[in-house]
DNA sequence: GGTCAACTGCGTACGCTGTACGAAGAATAG
DNA sequence: CTATTCTTCGTACAGCGTACGCAGTTGACC
């Protein structure tokens, strides 16, 4: 599977795209494909088969296509990610919470969830820079919108809308990482523990490891996995909003 | 750059290679390989070009060899790839701070963030299924013994230590990607936000984005670029930690 | 000391990737 | 009708992991 990046190409002709502001030829031959129907279809193929799998011959293949005719909608398939990325950031319903930043806050990390458990590729893509489309900078502005007029610096504000995203990014990525392997190795995680021990026991030292041992049997018994992705989620979430609670409070009643 | 995946081998195999317990045979010509030399060869390669160039062929490369020759020592590209990551768990300091637990999870805290720029193709390695090797297990062993009697249940030890660590890949990820950006492109933050102001200026509807003018144009001032790595990472770990805090003062004093 | 099994090194081949190049055909402006 | 512009897409290239099988080397055994 391949990990890939955003916003590579060349910003007019992205932005272009990203807007739909291309201009419309008056002559030669009506294009077969739009724009957005190759992204609907790399989306598709995505979602269904993990973005390793989305090539330029398959996104072609599902329409019909020859693999180079995308080449005249997109310069490139960085291009045409970015434009996936806006488009299902479309997704997102952006709920407003007003007066209680903290459940603002739980309703931008839990809409956030939802939408890389949809289309689970989103993980792999590094947007450190993203492309400027009309959905990628709603999402942001609504994400600020939650900690807005609560005492925090601007500064404070991005870091800590940053933080909540790094934060549901990596819980989610742990979880779908998780059912991943259960699908690509066909083991569950006790299945492939118990393939282990054995060869462990032979090996021997495992009397190093007292504090593993015990609450690797206690999560065990507990959740009947190694690891629980729904608490692991919930579990974090309120520490994380416990500390940003702590810094707001700080900022209310400063000297207290 | 690939994303490859941990655990994915014959267990009894893997097993042997991580703890080195290959039986050595006795017909035959000496290898002129070893095991450690081929780790070492592909640390080298994955540090100095990423993953993406750390390919069969560039390895045996770096050793004079065929590519073929290197599956005389490792089933598969998956088998070398666990044990260069329990090799490089190997070089955590794992200091230990007693009596101390937010002392203690910040050392654990800065010893991975520290291994994770050192190693940056670690974070693109998905390890839901950790290579049981001795370095990965002593790691974990350390990690939990910085919450370990401090009032939290084994659940909830494993869950703190999963969120430390889930938190600092998330933010040396973010600082990596931000880095790699730089290089890959050509142009500073700040270069690439002005290539598109223009643009988007001629777009238009940047007035429905008030929060996020305002906030951009405040982190543009203060870090002179849209993201800052230290402060990043300094002020979710202080977050994370308050909100740990919260919980075992919680613990320690109930009905509080 | 000769023989043979066991072992190592590695060349070749296959199907996959993104995309540069250019040929062939279609639609419209003049 | 012609010239221009725009479309689709076949071919080609270098690189990937690795299955297969051959050639050469070493040590155990008689």
């Amino acid at each position: 599977m391949n990990q890939e990046y955003s916003g590579s190409g060349d910003p007019a002709k992205s932005l272009e795209l990203l807007w739909r502001r291309r201009p419309v030829p008056t002559r030669g031959p009506k294009p077969a494909l739009t724009v957005d129907g190759i992204v609907a279809a790399a989306v598709r193929v995505a979602d269904a088969e993990g973005l390793a799998a989305m090539s330029m011959r398959r996104v072609a293949d599902e329409l019909g296509a020859g693999a180079m005719t995308l080449y005249r909608y997109f310069p490139g398939k960085g291009e045409l990610l970015d434009v996936m990325l806006d488009t299902v950031y479309g997704e997102l319903p952006r709920r407003v919470v007003p007066g209680d930043w903290r459940a603002a806050l739980d309703e931008v990390a839990r809409e956030n969830r939802e939408l890389y458990l949809r289309h689970p590729w989103l993980l792999q893509v590094a947007i450190s820079r993203p492309p400027l489309g009309p959905n990628v900078m709603a999402k942001y502005e609504w994400e600020l919108s939650a900690v807005e007029g609560i005492g925090l610096t601007d500064v404070e504000m991005d870091a800590t809308v940053a933080l909540v995203n790094g934060y549901v990014h990596g819980a989610v990525r742990t979880a779908v990482e998780a059912r991943q392997v259960i699908q690509r190795s066909g083991m569950t995680d006790k299945e492939w523990w118990l393939a282990h021990v054995p060869h462990l026991d032979q090996i021997g030292d495992l009397e190093k490891f007292p504090i593993s041992a015990r609450v690797g049997t206690a999560v065990g018994n507990e959740f009947d996995a190694p690891y629980n992705s729904e608490h692991a989620f919930e579990y974090g979430l309120e520490r994380l909003l416990d500390g940003v609670s702590a810094l707001v409070v700080n900022r209310s009643a400063p000297q207290g």
